[in-house]
RNA sequence: GCUCCGGUGGUGUAGCCCGGCCAAUCAUACGGGACUCUCGAUUCCGUGACCCGGGUUCAAAUCCCGGCCGGAGCACCA
């Protein structure tokens, strides 16, 4: 076959190839109508956005995009002791949408809009849909699994109205008292019976202080909200699955109509494990992790210290799907992503891993080495060929007396004796025997690089770098034959980078 | 234990609602070839799956029943 006809070939096969391939992209929604859709992500942040909250954040945001409706954010803040806010996350969780490349149309804080949620709970004392309960936390739960209604069901909403006044005004101390909504002490789930509205709980709130004292639970704050906000559709794990069988009394009692809802099930990524947001914070606090973007940690700002794009992470999740099964994915999909988008801009550098100071006999004089800075571009860069070089000890464990190498666009040197560390110098041209096997390697000259760590989430590698790599200063590189990286700084003749995947 | 949900190649995913066009899609991974002065990219070829057992039907990945396996919930957490 002629260099024509393979050409012509390869050509007509790709645009067959670009016809049959279908983007990936998420399933329609049902019953979404263009324009009319709104979608909500709802965290409670008590630590900075992870790949989790990814997931919900650009699923949620994508449907909201696809219907030209709106996307509300909103903070489910209403516990400030076992699931404390940190005041920072507010505010990153908008800078990690901005990130992604959404915008909410609408944050509402829960804790800043509880004297709502206390009207409707009013509403639903008056109209018997609710009542105040003064069991222990215990002696419910024997009602509970046995089916049966306990004393302060029956009470009249009256009397319920006091109790809850007196909750207001501090005159219970915490676990004394509760307000449940009523729903049916036979369901056969028993997570659905008269679950709890309302609670006391004597702690500051970070972001609103000692205003309250009674919190609404999660989901009280959520029905109300989603109405309030005209919620169509909610997507969101199946750990939340009764969130619905539950609320949906207090939608029926007040003659709403619930969203549509889908939950997704588990994303487990093999690279991390199991790593919840209060894990993460307890090994940060144990100095295990720098801080929330250590490398190591699965948040959002970690992963772009480590010089990921969102649209990579996008397509990673939006490939995962809704389903509802656990799914368990490795990050080598994240990282094939992101090498699509980052291969074509990333400049090229030379990075030594575990340098090794070779010198090359016969080799005179310096000579003015080019080097492709970025492939895609026809860009180039420079470095000095002497006789003294740098390359890799990884390298030379693989060589041999007797074998040829090559310092990529350099020249090939000879290894006269491995064991003497001696090498000669053959030439400058490429030749044929070599450009065959993988004996091409980088190298760096003696006396003009850096040093440089390279801190990726499993290790550090130390080595030395060239001083181009400066001009790329917070960009993601290829350090060649090593792996993407990101330069993050440099001080004292000193970079450090991080590792983003090979 | 009780209540729900789910099980498609190594890993994800499409198809399942409305049985036939599915000898099952796409991606990733893996193996091999080409190309390239990077072990990256590109490109070509290949490997590889409908959990099991019954039933319904001319026909089942798709519907029904049972089993097995996995998950979630059963909180005054979110």
């Amino acid at each position: 076959m002629s260099e024509e006809e393979r050409k012509r070939l390869i050509e007509l096969y790709r645009e067959e190839r670009a016809e049959k391939k279908r983007e990936i992209a998420l399933p329609p929604l049902p019953h979404a109508e263009r324009g009319k859709v709104v979608m909500r992500f709802a965290p409670n942040p008590n630590g900075p956005p992870t790949l989790g909250s990814a997931r919900g954040m650009i699923v949620n945001a994508e449907y909201a995009e696809m219907y030209s409706g709106k996307l509300v954010l909103r903070f489910d803040d209403t516990d400030p002791r076992t699931k404390r806010p940190l005041v920072e996350a507010y505010d990153w969780y908008l800078e990690d949408f901005e990130w992604l490349g959404y915008k909410p149309d609408i944050v509402v804080y829960a804790s800043k809009r509880i004297p709502i949620y206390y009207e409707y709970m009013e509403k639903l004392i008056d109209m018997g849909k609710a009542y105040a309960c003064l069991c222990k936390r215990e002696e419910f739960k024997k009602y509970r699994d046995a089916g049966e209604n306990c004393p302060h069901r029956d009470s009249s909403p009256e009397q319920s109205m006091e109790i809850w006044e007196k909750m207001l005004d501090g005159r219970y101390e915490e676990g004394e008292a509760v307000i449940r909504i009523k729903t049916d002490m036979q369901h056969k789930d028993p997570a659905i019976r008269d679950w709890v509205a309302f609670r006391i709980i004597y702690e500051t709130h970070p972001l609103v202080g000692d205003r309250f004292i009674v919190y609404p639970t999660l989901d009280f704050e959520s029905a109300i909200e989603d109405h309030l906000n005209e919620t169509t559709h909610i997507i969101r794990g199946k750990d939340l699955i009764d969130s619905e069988r539950r609320q949906k009394y207090i939608y029926t009692y007040f003659g709403w109509g619930y969203p549509v809802t889908k939950h997704w099930g588990r994303v487990k990524i093999h690279e991390f494990g199991k790593l919840s947001t209060s894990s993460i914070k307890k090994a940060i606090d144990e100095g295990i992790f720098t801080g929330w973007d250590d490398p190591a940690v699965p948040t959002l700002r970690a992963l772009r210290r480590r010089g990921f794009e969102s649209e990579a992470i996008k397509k990673f999740f939006i490939s995962l799907g809704i389903g509802e099964n656990d799914v368990s994915v490795s990050l080598k999909n994240l990282y094939a992503e992101n090498r699509k988008i980052v291969d074509e801009r990333a400049n090229r550098y030379f990075f030594v891993e575990n340098p090794v100071l070779i010198e090359i006999e016969g080799m005179e004089e310096e000579i003015p080495v080019e080097l492709p800075l970025n492939p895609s571009k026809n860009t180039r860069r420079k470095l000095k060929g002497g006789r003294r070089v740098y390359i890799s000890g990884k390298d030379l464990d693989r060589f041999e007396t007797g074998e040829m190498f090559r310092l990529k666009e350099f020249c090939n040197v000879r290894i006269v004796d491995i064991e003497k560390m001696k090498f000669e110098f053959t030439g400058t041209e490429i030749e044929e025997d070599i450009k065959k096997g993988r004996n091409i390697i980088h190298w760096l000259p003696e006396d003009d690089v850096l040093e440089c760590r390279v801190i990726s989430p499993e290790e550090e590698y130390r080595g030395k770098v060239e001083r181009n790599v400066l001009n790329d200063m917070g960009r993601v590189v290829q350090f060649e034959r090593f792996a993407f990286c990101r330069v993050e700084s440099a001080e004292n003749n000193e970079v450090i980078a991080i590792y983003t995947h090979p």
